[in-house]
DNA sequence: CGACAGATTGAGAGACCTCAACCAGAGTGG
DNA sequence: CCACTCTGGTTGAGGTCTCTCAATCTGTCG
């Protein structure tokens, strides 16, 4: 796109250097590597704001997009209209991988919250690759870690009840929000409800109910999108990961420590 | 099937040439450009009985695998120890793409019957990567199609009925039979009903009972393994595809033709 | 303040699961 | 050849987890 800025309020000019992403960034060697033509081949970023699109099913593919800050949902749209969330994603992360079999995107993402995105064309990245084993490394890493992560929520989904699926979904945000160096036990969640049902194929109501049972049973406490995780170790053994003194009762909902 | 129409003691000097999913198979580039280590890079199809595994959850990855013949199943397992199927592959197919994350398998893969597989140094591959872009857009382009396959099963597991889930299966193996030449409408499954709700996140009883109400509505007519598809549309209209005069009740299940 | 979207809670319904019995075909061994 | 076993598939009855429908509540925004 244009390096002109119009649009956002970011400085055109921020470097990767700088940026707070660049070790998970495929764009960052593009930067050293080809600094005269950044503009073409890794627009900056450009701020998206909560319901923008990234794109569409069916829109060609040019471009992976990394994410700076803020937070992405993909999603699917069954024949019957309904929504699936395929994945949350936040700064550090890539997506887009699955448009490159056959050059359309094959999914939507829009923008949960404002968000910082970074379009880096998978042309350019393609080239880079031809001289930088590190860059393709690190794309084929990024793709096959992505279908580890979709084979296990085919896991969650195929066989996992609503509150193991509750429960599973807040460790893995407390995981994410480690990893950036926030709170494992103070989350604040970028979706809604109904986007956190979406994605584990539930309802909102079963979401919620869920929730207020775990706040009942002291797991968790709950105030709109902040969520405090009360007992880890509950939690865990909820939804059913070992190390968490895993017991699940025989014929089915997990218990919580009497 | 096998060129020399023995099926087991097959010939360690088959060529690649000669191989019948060579079109698809990433190996294929490794025989000409490096006849001489041939044996190193990517061994000769091995057969694998029904119940054998090709590799399980943590086994180090040293190489993906490719079908020549046969059927596999992915798979993993719940933490209370229930079978979650990944996906079924079929010949021409590559399996592994997880474990090039973190180098480990994140799967297990097992036989369904008798199949021959060869085993493809990842090592090797990645060596040729370096100086055949047209392999390296192969294996990109097979892990980016399995993300898109993974993202679509996700769809199906977080908001298909029974029904719909069955009926995107056949259509699946419909597609799947009939792009290797085989009818579209005579289908021979390789897997077991226990195994086809491994995959849809059903039961067996559910799955049987959906097969069963689908001969008495005249969509199909079973026999063990052996389905014919008696009405394609139908079975179209009840996945909810596009194409199959799609009216689905809005209350739920799909309603057959009047 | 009123309108509105998101979240919560309740009551009832339904799709799928669980448990159990029964059946069919493929081996096995006497 | 015929029990016998065993695995896989089918069918039935009943239970329940989650969904659907509906009402209420809360915080936000104009």
């Amino acid at each position: 796109m244009s390096n002109s800025g119009v649009v956002v309020p970011l400085n055109s000019k921020i470097s990767c250097d700088k940026c707070g992403v660049k070790q998970s960034c495929l764009g960052r060697d593009l930067c050293a590597c080809e600094p005269a033509r950044l503009g073409e081949i890794k627009g900056p970023p450009r701020l998206y704001r909560r319901g923008d699109h990234l794109f569409r099913v069916g829109d060609s593919f040019e471009s992976l997009y990394v994410i700076r800050s803020g937070a992405i949902k993909t999603y699917l749209i069954s024949e019957d209209g309904a929504e699936q969330i395929i994945g949350f994603y936040g700064p550090g992360e890539t997506i887009g991988f699955g448009a490159i079999a056959n050059g359309q995107y094959r999914c939507n993402a829009t923008a949960l919250d404002t968000s910082s995105i970074c379009k880096v064309s998978f042309e350019a990245v393609s080239r880079l690759c031809d001289r930088s084993p590190d860059t393709l490394r690190e794309l084929i890493r990024g793709i096959s870690a992505e279908t580890v992560r979709l084979a296990e929520m085919i896991l969650l989904l195929g066989k996992k009840t609503a509150d193991q699926r509750v429960a599973s979904f807040l460790l893995s945000q407390s995981g994410h929000q480690h990893e950036r160096g926030y709170s494992a036990t103070a989350l604040t969640l970028s979706m809604s409800r109904t986007d956190i049902g979406r994605y584990l194929g539930l309802t909102v109501e079963t979401v919620s109910r869920v929730l207020t049972r775990f706040q009942a049973q002291g797991a968790l406490t709950k105030d709109r999108k902040q969520i405090r995780i009360r007992n880890l170790k509950t939690l865990r053994r909820i939804a059913g990961e070992s190390g968490g003194d895993a017991f699940i009762e025989p014929t089915g909902r997990a218990t919580l420590a009497s």
